[in-house]
DNA sequence: GCCGAATAATATATATATGAATGATATACA
DNA sequence: TGTATATCATTCATATATATATTATTCGGC
C-alpha cells in the first residue's frame, strides 16, 4: 500500500523524490517499532540489542569496544553513549573497564548475564529479520542495498 | 560504499537480510541528520517542518488538523504530539483552536509567522530533497518505493 | 434522559538523540 | 622539556520517542 494510504493523507506527496525519501524514513520507523515490540519481552530495547551485537561480533583485542567505537558503529553522538552505557551497566548487561595503555578510554564489555541473554535472543531475532525481509528476493535485496548506498554516498559526501 | 566500511566494522554483517534492514535503518538516520543540519539555520527541527508541511497541505475543512490526525500522519505516539505542539506553540509556529462541534478536539493551525517561514524554507528544502535523491533515476526511485512498500506490508500486516 | 464504551488530549516515567562546554589524558613537535 | 593540539568521556539543556494511566467529552443503546 502507498504511503498516502498508510498515513491517511488527503493529498499525495508532492513529488517522486520526496515520496522515495519518506518511504525510506517511514520504513525505518516501522522496522524500529517492530524490533522494539519484539525485544520488549526480553527487557531489551533495539538500541541495547544493537550494542550487544557490536560487543559480541566487533570486539577488538581487549575483548570489548571503547565508547567512541560504539558511537562510530552506530552513527550516534558520543554524548549519547554515556547514558546508554550507564543504563546497560545498571541492568548488568555491560561493564566499563579501564584500557591498558590509555586512561582516557573505557573498554565496554558484555557481562556473562548479557552473553547468555544474547545467545537466547539472537537466533529468534535473526529469524524475525529474515522473515521481515523475505518478501524481497536475494537479488532484490542486493539492488535495494546498492540504491541506498548511492543515496547515502550522495548526501554524506 | 558498504555499511561495513561506513561504520568501521571489523567483520561483515552476518547475512544479507540483516544487511538490507540495516541499510534502510542507517539511510534513514543519515537523511534525518542531513535534514536536521539543513533546518537548523531556520530554527526548525525536521519533525517541526514535517508538522508544518502537514498543516499546509493536509488540513481539513476547519483549516487545521487535530492532534490525533497529526499523530496518525507521522506514525508517532499521540502522547508525543502534546509536547511537540507545546514547543511549536511556544515558538509561535502554531495555535491550538477549539473544534466547533466536539470539545475533545484541538484544531492545530499554522500562524502567519509559520506560513511566511514555510514559504521561505519549503522551496529550499524541496531542492535539497531532489538533490539527495537525484542519484537514482525516476524508474529506480519507483522500484525502491515498491520494494519498501512490500517490506512495510510484510512487517505491519 | 442515563450509563457504559470509545475517543481526544494530557501527565508521567523512561529511553534515545543532538550540540556545546568541560575535564582528563595523550601526543606531536618546537 | 614544555606547550599546543587532539582525543575520550562526561555533563547540561533540549527535542523526540514510547507505554501507561488519567481526565474530559461524546456517543450508542436502551
Amino acid at each position: 500500500m502507498s504511503l498516502e494510504h498508510e498515513l491517511g493523507l488527503r493529498k499525495p506527496v508532492a513529488f517522486l523524490g520526496h515520496e522515495a525519501l519518506l518511504n525510506i524514513y517511514f520504513t525505518a520507523t516501522c522496522i524500529k517499532k517492530r524490533a522494539a515490540e519484539f525485544l520488549r519481552r526480553f527487557g531489551l530495547t533495539d538500541v541495547q540489542l544493537n550494542v550487544m551485537m557490536l560487543l559480541k561480533h566487533q570486539s577488538g583485542e581487549e575483548g570489548g569496544l571503547s565508547q567512541a567505537e560504539i558511537s562510530d558503529m552506530m552513527l550516534v553522538n558520543r554524548a549519547n553513549i554515556t547514558s546508554l552505557v550507564d543504563r546497560m551497566e545498571k541492568a548488568k548487561l555491560v561493564v566499563r573497564t579501564a584500557a591498558a595503555n590509555d586512561r582516557r578510554f573505557n573498554i565496554v564489555k558484555l557481562t556473562d548475564k548479557a552473553k547468555k541473554l544474547f545467545a537466547k535472543v539472537d537466533p529468534l531475532y535473526s529469524k524475525e529479520v529474515k522473515n521481515a525481509m523475505a518478501v524481497l528476493k536475494g537479488t532484490e535485496q542486493k539492488k535495494l542495498i546498492k540504491m541506498l548506498e548511492r543515496v547515502r554516498a550522495n548526501i554524506t559526501g
